[in-house]
DNA sequence: CCATAAGTTCGATGATCGCCGTATAATGGA
DNA sequence: TCCATTATACGGCGATCATCGAACTTATGG
């Protein structure tokens, strides 16, 4: 428990990826959010890149969600860090979930009106 | 409010469905598996079919919030109640989305152990 | 008419969640 | 060295969640 966990946050391996946890991950409409932005990033970004109406610890508690179920990764990267997808992962782990979820994403609701 | 909601339960029309309370209610390890063994039988089940080790009345809950979230259909029959899966429904709103979950949940974790 | 079976409803409870404000590092520049 | 920027950690608060047991409803059957 000694090792340098400032330096390198957890991750779940890919295959610690669990399903019940990611969908509950992206169960959240800020974290869903933030994967969208994501996704249409092909960079990783910051987390101050993402625009939320929503309190600073609060994200940090979102991003802390999204990371220890697996759906981003987080590098240190000086005095900012890094988010991306871990797409390849989850296509891996979960083939066709992600597309879906961020196909399905873009639609909130065919409304007629 | 007086209609024959005893008949008729609730369901969400599939342009009400929303993609984070689908997610919700599929992040739950229980309900996966209502859902898994729903997607396994190709006719409408009743409620008793599925067995977990949860009190009757949190298996009502569990129905409960997927068909709220609009991921079953519940339909009276007599003295039970047969449950579908809504997967037209679904795979309108959401392409793909029930296809990679029901396909990831088959494999919990490919572990080369 | 009464018993049985299948689900629902109704609290209650302990846990988790989303959110906040504040305090606290870590980095980079003046 | 001091300060601004970026993000975390630490409680705390109200809401939601998953679970239960017990009582209730609704149909089927003797």
């Amino acid at each position: 428990m000694s090792v340098d966990q400032a330096v390198t946050l957890h991750h779940p391996a890919r295959e610690e990826l669990e399903l019940p946890a990611v969908l509950h991950a992206l169960s959240d409409p800020q974290r869903l959010q933030i994967v969208r932005e994501l996704a249409g990033a092909s960079e990783p970004q910051p987390c101050g890149t993402i625009q939320l109406d929503v309190a600073k610890s609060t994200m940090t508690h979102h991003f802390r969600v999204l990371r220890e179920s697996g759906v981003i990764r987080q590098e240190r990267a000086g005095t900012t860090k890094l988010t991306s997808l871990r797409q390849a992962d989850l296509d891996a782990r979960f083939p066709g979930l992600l597309d879906a979820v961020l196909g399905s994403a873009k639609v909130p609701a065919p409304v007629g009106a």
